[in-house]
DNA sequence: TCTTTATACCTTTCGCTGCAAGGTATACAT
DNA sequence: ATGTATACCTTGCAGCGAAAGGTATAAAGA
């Protein structure tokens, strides 16, 4: 139960956000993060899959599968439920980052200015 | 070794910052991390302390004792190497909200004006 | 043909961060 | 006397996310 760090659940931010934009495997994931993010950000398979089966045991995902080529594909996507999840860690994200930013851009220096 | 999550160091981040504007205190800095982010975040002292610790033994952190009114209090000062360091750690910070910026408010939806 | 590379899925293991909670001690107000 | 605020510190643990290992198919290259 212990609060979570105000730091966390950010690649589960990256997910959802990336799924509103489609349906998508977690393969295909997993690049469209990392190309979203001008290759800044790695999502490793080991965070996504367990992400995503997780998200939709809470019913923020669903899930269909696709036979491609003799390849079995799992395609999320977002639900009622995880677009609302999706507002709140944007919302949460952007008050942290406005914050830490405030802090290390902020106020402190009337010093540069004597 | 691993590599960290790129979501951490952030309390370290703050107090680094925070002691950028002057040697503080392990209790003076919480609070004045809370204060400088609005309350948006309070790093607790079970953070705060072994951070400092760490950062010390680090050579980030220089201490010095003070004798206040009967209370012992540990001023912490930054170093020319925890300048360097906080340094980095702005870049990184700025780098990853950046990206994460992109991918969350980015490029993807041209969807939203068909 | 055989093996490497890329795709696609998944799980187990574990390091590390940072939080909660507990512990000590002084000063001051009630 | 007892509580509240200050000031320091440590231990224990939850949980996140990374590494690494495992299965399987398809296509390219040797």
């Amino acid at each position: 139960m212990t609060n979570p760090s105000f730091m966390n659940g950010v690649p589960e931010l990256l997910i959802l956000r990336t799924l509103e934009s489609g349906e998508m495997y977690g393969y295909e994931l997993m690049q469209a993060i990392r190309s979203r993010t001008n290759q800044a950000i790695s999502i490793g398979e080991g965070v996504v899959y367990p992400a995503l089966h997780a998200l939709e045991s809470e019913g923020m995902l669903k899930s269909r599968r696709k036979l491609v080529s003799g390849r079995t594909r799992v395609y999320y996507a977002l639900t009622r439920k995880g677009e609302k999840r999706l507002t709140g860690l944007v919302r949460h994200w952007q008050h942290i980052t406005e914050a830490i930013g405030l802090a290390i851009g902020g106020t402190a220096h009337a010093a540069t200015t004597p």
